[in-house]
DNA sequence: TATTATACTTAACACTGTTATTTTTGTCAA
DNA sequence: TTGACAAAAATAACAGTGTTAAGTATAATA
């Protein structure tokens, strides 16, 4: 056989393998989206493998061939949650030049995000961590940055000047519980509504001011 | 037969039913006891109905005489949590009479009931919300006061004038957000640690002062 | 066309909460 | 003491769950 012959040979071996892994990552795709849609509608208790299973018509066992477990799956899910939060904090960041301002900002869009998708931020920070933390390993880094989004605007106000305060690290995470608190006491307790959270979220701004500020 | 057989056989009568109803609360206890072990020690994923009826060895369907099913049983299990939460935010609030160092007095409270009891905390307050709130009106009123205890604390600073700010609701609801935050972030996250959660609300206590007190 | 790897399904295991039905137990009056 | 009756408890069953091992189609390769 010529070596034109093996070439094509291979070429059609190559693209035959691409063909069907693209297959398969279709299908990767149709049981992810049809896992998030079912998880959002029903909520991490309700969700079920052979319920998307039966969404997407395939035997629940076809999932496995994708996906290690239900718990896998359903971070895989969240995955897509995750790089829309650290988006919106970024864009937060971006959306001013003010050291104080930005802090704000960010908590703003961190509250949003909370409130626009509860049932992702549930899954994120208010579940059981082990969740979160036995997955981390395995994805590309791009949940523990949202938290370094804060920190690097916290920082460059302290450097700034603009704020006063010591500790590099407890003054970004006491800040996160401020608005993590707003967040999830909104979404846990039905008499606590959106505007509730804003709102707090502006008195919450005047007495960091007060609380912070320099000048 | 005279006047005094009857009575005689109505009083025997009535300890016997007396007798039998003690029975069934001892019964109604084990459950209960049994159910809490298994619920702090396995926490609310893995507690089962059949687990519990293993342990006090009874078949599953004799809890259900007992109660109306597993979210009951579960709520009960709860309730000496919320019980021991409202006392020791009462005890806190009657640890001094400066009003600051009040709210204070029970925000330490507050973090260290979830820090010591945090399975019973994440049930309380970061669990689905339906699950507090379909059985409250069941319920005696031990709940809903412990968010009075904080109001009332708040109210008295604010007519004390020891602290500045107009709205009654939303400052008590703000102030519940940041020792929420602190503890549900320090409960999810392995990271932080009881030190780290006590330092932040010591540095919360310092912004308040400089945000709040007017002296 | 026969072989072999891949995709997929079936069947099964060990669980879950919950209900209807049946059995056991204990109490009471005759 | 026996028979009727009510309460307590157990069995069996239903409809689900996640997960694994084993088997069957299907499609690619030699």
């Amino acid at each position: 056989m010529s070596k034109s012959d093996s070439t094509r040979a291979q070429r059609i071996k190559t693209k035959s393998l691409e063909r069907r892994e693209q297959k398969k990552l279709k299908l990767r795709e149709e049981i992810l989206s049809a896992a998030t849609e079912l998880f959002l509608e029903h909520g991490y208790e309700k969700f079920s493998l052979r319920q998307v299973a039966e969404e997407i018509g395939y035997s629940p066992t076809s999932i496995y061939l994708h996906f290690k477990n239900k718990e896998e799956l359903l971070f895989m899910t969240t995955l897509e949650g995750f790089r829309n939060f650290g988006q919106m904090l970024q864009t937060a960041y971006e959306a001013t030049n003010e050291p104080f301002e930005r802090i704000i900002s960010i908590g703003r869009a961190y509250v949003k995000f909370a409130l626009e998708y509860p049932v992702h931020y549930r899954l994120m920070f208010m579940q059981d961590s082990d969740f979160i933390y036995k997955q981390l390993p395995d994805c590309d880094g791009s949940i523990i940055d949202s938290f370094a989004i804060l920190q690097k605007a916290i920082s460059e106000a302290l450097e700034a000047k603009v704020i006063h305060g010591q500790d590099e690290l407890l003054l970004p995470t006491l800040i996160w519980a401020y608005v993590h608190g707003i967040a999830s006491l909104a979404i846990s307790l039905p008499e606590i509504s959106k505007e509730h959270a804003y709102d707090m979220l502006e008195l919450n701004k005047v007495i960091l001011i007060s609380g912070l500020k320099t000048s």
